[in-house]
DNA sequence: TCATCGCATTGAACTTCGTCGATGCGAGGA
DNA sequence: TCCTCGCATCGACGAAGTTCAATGCGATGA
């Protein structure tokens, strides 16, 4: 596990100045939000698509969840400000 | 919040290659270890100490925590591999 | 040996999270 | 207008995470 994600880089921010109490919580609301193997799998269908976005239906079958629960995810991920949310009809697409 | 952590190099591992399920446990599991406020602290506290090792007693007072919840989150980062503890008589020091 | 100190573990209470059936709502199409 | 489709939200449930008093345990010193 240890070599899969750079943490040196991620953690340059957390190294240097003493952390106020405000940037522990904001570190911890965008931990918190890819701390779940499901928006793992998203972030990653996502960045694999590039500039395509991806709507609802297409993210169900392969992460084998049911459209309330995706749409949990995706709205989760939104509000972190992570993704970014685009009607098209009665269509909902996201991108990173 | 955007600007507190370099995300693209944190994502480089999710961006490139499809995930697979054990990858993105994995990153569950890592990303877990963090989202939580008073674990982003001690990690900033073990950064800033540097070479130091920091006792479990040193810990209480600035996270605002017991004693038995200090030693849980402790535990927590270590079984996760981001911290080594290391003992002295009846002490317990941590470093990263 | 006995008391004390620092830390880990247990057990229980509480909170938060993840999941999905049921439902609501807006957009098209017939 | 009515029906259907895609998505968001609600409500409820079980699972998981967080906290701490109580307890256990090894190390240290009197």
């Amino acid at each position: 596990m240890a070599r899969v994600l750079p943490l040196v880089a991620c953690c340059k921010p957390i190294a240097r100045p003493t952390l106020s109490d405000a940037q522990a919580v904001e570190l911890e609301t965008l931990f918190k939000a890819l701390a779940d193997r499901h928006r793992v799998k998203i972030l990653n269908l996502l960045a694999r698509a590039g500039d395509e976005a991806i709507c609802v239906c297409d993210f169900t079958e392969p992460l084998g969840l049911k459209q309330p629960t995706v749409s949990y995810h995706l709205k989760l991920l939104t509000d972190t400000g992570l993704l970014e949310r685009e009607k098209r009809g009665s269509f909902a697409y996201y991108r990173l």
